[in-house]
DNA sequence: TAATATAGGTTCTAAAATGGAACTTATCAA
DNA sequence: TTGATAAGTTCCATTTTAGAACCTATATTA
């Protein structure tokens, strides 16, 4: 199969990651995350060539997770800025610095640490379920089909 | 900058990237995550060629995510399962998913949902303060250096 | 006003990664 | 003993990427 066809299955995983699984795609968030907005600052920032950097940028346009907003009179030089989609994408990647945090340190402990603005303290953001609190490790969950594929199924597209 | 040089960044991110950040390997995880063991087995789930997957699986077993066991008489079949390491990633996988149940939808609605096993419920886990309980979405923290970039300024490692 | 710098790209080429198919080696099952 | 299955490896064509050079429009400086 090709990489382009992944978002074909019928899983919210591979069809996001068809969208940012790729090389610099999530490096390009967290650096909107940082506030960074331009693409020579991009370019500095990841060292990414330019070519690159353009091909992402406008695919993520496209994909609706950033928006291009003009930043000066000429109308011709753009902002690249995350849209509500681009902001849900926190918790991705929240969890990936949490591991990288725990399981690629270098023995100096971890180089960013957050506050939490609302309680004033120090956090350490974890995965917790929604109806009784406790935190979610790996197997915590039973899956089960959900509407979409029993939908799927009951209109006749076989699986 | 090439991509095998992202891991040089002082960035859990970029070091957590730098392992799993490409085409494929968060794919072949969740297919772990679905206790899937067996070579061939992924190939047929993913439709990855024989040789990105032996390569793919090699590295991750180097990264310590996965393990190799013997599965038979012979002890030259294995199957790849996950260490504690790879079990981590247990929120990264969690949350692609969210973001795809909610912005990749193609109306049907999720194609999996899920039971906490603890509390019974279905379940949207969500990301939490761990001193307050609270939710935390996009811009709730405030980040500042970790002792993984002051130690390395206190000893001189210029950034 | 001319020259230079900066931003935001595009075009070109060589190198690296990928996809697809064929081949290998060893076990298993009929 | 024949064929099927498992777990790969090897080879080659295609696609993607890195790096550099080039382009165009505005902004700044001399």
């Amino acid at each position: 199969m090709r990489w382009e066809e992944v978002d074909s299955q019928i899983c919210s995983m591979a069809r996001g990651l068809a969208i940012f699984g790729d090389r610099w795609t999530l490096l390009i968030i967290r650096d909107c995350f940082r506030r960074m907005r331009r693409f020579s600052d991009f370019q500095k920032s990841l060292g990414i060539t330019k070519h690159r950097l353009s091909d992402r940028l406008t695919r993520l346009v496209e994909e609706g997770i950033l928006t291009k907003v003009p930043y000066d009179a000429s109308g011709k030089r753009f902002e690249y800025r995350l849209t509500e989609k681009g902001l849900d994408l926190y918790p991705v990647l929240m969890s990936v610095v949490q591991w990288g945090d725990k399981w690629v340190d270098d023995d100096d402990g971890a180089p960013v640490i957050y506050t939490h603005k609302l309680c004033g303290k120090h956090t350490q953001p974890c995965y917790t379920c929604d109806c009784c609190g406790e935190e979610i490790h790996a197997r915590d969950l039973e899956p089960e089909a959900g509407p979409g594929v029993t939908k799927k199924i009951a209109r006749g597209e076989a699986l």
